[in-house]
DNA sequence: TGTACATCAGTGAACGCGCGTTCACTGATGTAC
DNA sequence: TGTACATCAGTGAACGCGCGTTCACTGATGTAC
């Protein structure tokens, strides 16, 4: 008697030797096609992402030492990608304050059209790694700085008041991220239209911020 | 050889005749209890539950028809406590500017002090329940009803432009949640002294919601 | 050019575990006569 | 007041399952001579 085959999907052709770290790679675009497909961080487990990229369990310990170690390699490239798509997105405004709205406007679109990616880096607790990583490390520390930069060119155009651009910018990521992760979390709440609603928020602060 | 005993804990003692519902409110409690020491949902298991309340897994069953029933439950009994929380705080307030911002702050109070309450209420991904439950009877609406009437007197005062109130109530919910669900999930992100963060929020909002 | 060998990518089977849930049952409690 | 009985709260054991991880191995690939 055969037991069920250990590969539900396609097996994928062994590496040459010395590309081993192909491997790697497919498995992390497996583990975040699990987490798009499932929308379930806990629903992905090592085995199912081994099925996703073609490979028996064990494989994935060849890469990475635990689940753990492969789950925030997830993260920490999907922190990449939102930072480059929002810089991406303000690229050709010209005007500070336009920008920096802009920028906020991205960030809801990027979470929003990504929801478990953004789950995985805003909404699960830190992964008990322990290991606080170093400040200069920290993953999303370059989004953030971007978004400090954006409030700092305007204090300096004079578009907002003059203060702390820290400050200012910590509180703006929390009304853009609270947006995101109310959709997210609460997507049978009566939303008002999300345009409506940024451009309420956008004006509240145009008002309240400037100079 | 005998097994190991089924409780590690204290054993409850079996209800009277007709009492058999107050094993349910024990389950609840329980169920709650657990949530806060683990501080992880996916840890809060159907045994755990039962040993913490003194009985054997099997009881649960009597009480609720399966797990997604009983957390649902201790959601809505949160949501309760958290509405009352905030009416309470305000009560003694008779500005109206002034009681909106303290049930902002209230508001975030009770979500870092409650930290896995309060991602229970609003981080996690609404239960796979289907039913998207009456909009009379949404956990938590009464709560959000609360702050759509305290904007509506603001705008009644003169104190802020009038205007949506539900439009202006959903975006300082966004920021309310936006702080306190980061400051639960990101807690090592190097943020400002929380009073000067929601001092500074509430100086951008009152000059840009003026009327 | 041919062959023995070391290396490397990946496999197959199994481990021990905790999970949600079901089922037949036990034994205390209240009730009817 | 005493006893047989129905009811009810809760138990003990087991079910099948999927999990993360380990271990000894296989077989293809490149290299040295």
């Amino acid at each position: 008697m055969t037991g069920e085959p250990l590969l539900s999907g396609p097996r994928r052709p062994r590496a040459r030797r010395g590309e081993g770290d192909l491997l790697r790679a497919d498995i992390l675009a497996a583990a975040e096609r699990l987490l798009i497909e499932t929308g379930d961080q806990g629903a992905v487990s090592v085995r199912a992402i081994a099925d996703a990229a073609g490979v028996t369990p064990p494989s994935i310990y060849l890469h990475f030492a635990d689940k753990t170690e492969l789950l925030f390699a997830v993260c920490e490239a999907r922190f990449d990608d939102f930072d480059q798509y929002m810089t991406e997105a303000i690229r050709d405004i010209a005007d500070p304050l336009e920008a920096l709205w802009e920028r906020g406007r991205a960030y809801v679109r990027f979470g929003t059209e990504n929801p478990e990616h953004y789950r995985i880096l805003f909404m699960t607790r830190p992964l008990p790694d322990a290991t606080p990583a170093p400040p200069d490390r920290l993953p999303g520390l370059a989004a953030f700085s971007h978004l400090v930069e954006d409030v700092g060119r305007c204090m300096a155009a004079g578009a907002i008041a003059d203060g702390d651009a820290f400050l200012v910018a910590t509180s703006l990521w929390a009304v853009v991220h609270g947006i995101t992760s109310l959709l997210i979390a609460r997507p049978d709440f009566p939303w008002p239209d999300l345009d409506r609603l940024m451009g309420h928020i956008v004006d509240v602060h145009t008002r309240g911020l400037s100079a």
